[in-house]
DNA sequence: CGTCCATTTGAGGTGGATCAACCCTAGTGG
DNA sequence: CCACTAGGGTTGATCCACCTCAAATGGACG
C-alpha cells in the first residue's frame, strides 16, 4: 500500500525499485515512536522530486548522495546543498519543495510522510523543536553559502568546499567525492574548468593528493584554511 | 527594569534611547497573549547585534530598515537580507546570531525575549509552528538568493532586486530605497559602481524613473521581469 | 553658500568564463 | 586479456563582464 503510493507519488517512475517497510524510526528526526519509515532506492541521476512539487515526504540518505538545486530558464543551475549519508533533506514547512533533488550516484533513502511528522509535532513539543532546528540548520548553511557565492574568490570557494567535504565524508583522512566537477562548479558558482584548475594548483602545491580524480587526501588543512579567507 | 536590561543587554550603548513597554503583542509572531513587547530605537548605522552574539531577543521592524550581514576577515561583506517595516529578524533556533544586524537609517524595533517565545512555543503548538514557518521563510529567501549570487548576471541581479523592493516597499508605484548603492552591491555580490551602471542603463531605456537617486519608479515591470532570467 | 558624502561616469585591468584540444580511465565487447 | 569507446577530467588560448582606480557631479544639510 505504502509501497504503491511511493512508486506513484514520489517520482512516478516507470521502474519499480524494491521498497519495503522498516520498523526503524526516522532516527535523525528524533527517537520518536510511531513513525513508519520506508526505504527506497534511486539510480544515478534519477530525480527524487522536482522544484515546486508538493512536499509529501521527508527523506534521509541511507547510502549514496543527493544534490538539491534550482534552475534558471536557460539551464543555468545552482546546487544549494549536497546530502550525504545520515543527512535529512526535503523537509519543508510550506506545501512544496523549493529545490529539486536528484541522486548523484545510486542512492538509498529512508522516508516518512510529512503528514505523520506534522502530526507528531502537534503532540510532541520535542519533535516540533527538532523540525525547527533542522530547518534552522539548513538556513545556517545557506547563509554561509551566500557569503561564499557573493564574496569569495574561486580558490577560496574550492578551499571551503574541500574543508566541508573533508569534515562531512572523510574516512581515514581520505575523501571519496561522489560528485563530478560540474556539480562542484554548480555548487560553488564556478565552471567545471575553474574547479579543475584550482584543484590542480592545490595538488601542485602539495596541499592535497589524488588517487583518481575523486579520491582526495588533504595533506595540509592549515594551508587550506589560510586560503579560505 | 526591562528597559534597563535592554539598554545594557541589547547593545550596551552609551546613549540611552527612549524605551518603553507596549501592551501590544508581537503581532507578526502571532496574536499570542502573554508576551511582553518593548520598543527600542537605533540611529543610522548603529549595530543591533553582532555576528555570533548570544541571541537573546527577537525583533520586528516598526519603522526604518535593517541589514543582516556577514564579514570576511579582510572586510568583504555579504548582506543576506534587508528587513523592512513589519519584518521579523534576529530569530534563531540555536544560541547565537548567525549574522550581524545594523540599522540602515534611524530605526525603531519592537522586541521580545527569545526565552518567552520559547516558553510560549512549549505550550502553544500554533506558536511553535509559526516560529518554524518564519525560519522556513528566511530559508526560502536564502535559497533564491543563492541562485542569484551563484548564477545571475549583474543586470539580472539588479532587476531581481528592483522587483523585490517594488513588491516589499512600493507605495503608489514609487519606492523609497533606504539603503545606499554600496549596500545594494553587498546584497547582490556586486560593486557599487556596477549597481549604479545597471540602474543608469535601465533609466536610459525608460524602464525606471528617478526622483533623486533613491526614489525609483518602475515604468515597465514586464521588461524588468524579462531581464531577470 | 560651502562642505561632505553618495552617486555617476570614464578608462583600463583582470579573474574567471568560454571555446577547444587532449588525456585518462573505467567499462564493454571481441 | 586486450583493444575500443565514451564520459569525465585536464590543460591551453582567448575573451569579456565585472572590478578597480580615478575624477566629476549632485544633493542634503549646516
Amino acid at each position: 500500500m505504502l509501497t504503491q503510493s511511493l512508486n506513484t507519488q514520489v517520482h512516478g517512475s516507470k521502474i519499480a525499485p524494491a521498497a519495503h517497510h522498516v520498523s526503524d524510526q526516522f532516527g535523525a528526526i528524533t527517537g520518536h515512536v510511531g513513525l513508519v519509515a520506508t526505504e527506497f532506492s534511486y539510480r544515478k541521476d534519477e530525480e527524487i522530486y522536482g522544484e515546486d512539487e508538493p512536499a509529501e515526504y521527508v527523506y534521509q540518505v541511507v547510502s549514496g548522495a543527493v544534490r538539491s538545486y534550482k534552475l534558471l530558464s536557460d539551464g543555468r543551475r545552482q546546487i544549494g546543498a549536497f546530502h550525504l549519508p545520515s543527512d535529512v533533506f526535503g523537509l519543508e514547512s510550506g506545501a512544496t519543495h523549493r529545490l529539486a533533488a536528484e541522486a548523484i550516484i545510486d542512492t538509498t533513502v529512508r522516508l516518512v510522510k510529512r503528514s505523520s511528522l506534522e502530526k507528531a509535532a502537534g503532540t510532541d513539543v520535542q519533535v516540533a523543536r527538532k523540525l525547527w532546528a533542522m530547518t534552522a540548520g539548513e538556513l545556517r548553511h545557506a547563509e554561509d553559502h551566500m557569503l561564499l557565492l557573493g564574496r569569495k574568490t574561486a580558490m577560496e570557494r574550492v578551499a571551503t568546499f574541500l574543508l566541508e567535504m573533508d569534515r562531512r565524508l572523510a574516512v581515514a583522512g581520505m575523501m571519496a567525492l561522489p560528485m563530478c566537477r560540474r556539480d562542484i562548479g554548480d555548487y560553488l558558482g564556478l565552471t567545471l574548468e575553474t574547479v579543475s584548475r584550482a584543484l590542480s594548483q592545490l595538488h601542485s602545491q602539495g596541499i592535497l593528493g589524488f588517487s583518481g580524480a575523486r579520491q582526495i587526501v588533504l595533506r595540509n588543512r592549515q594551508r587550506l584554511h589560510n586560503l579560505d579567507a
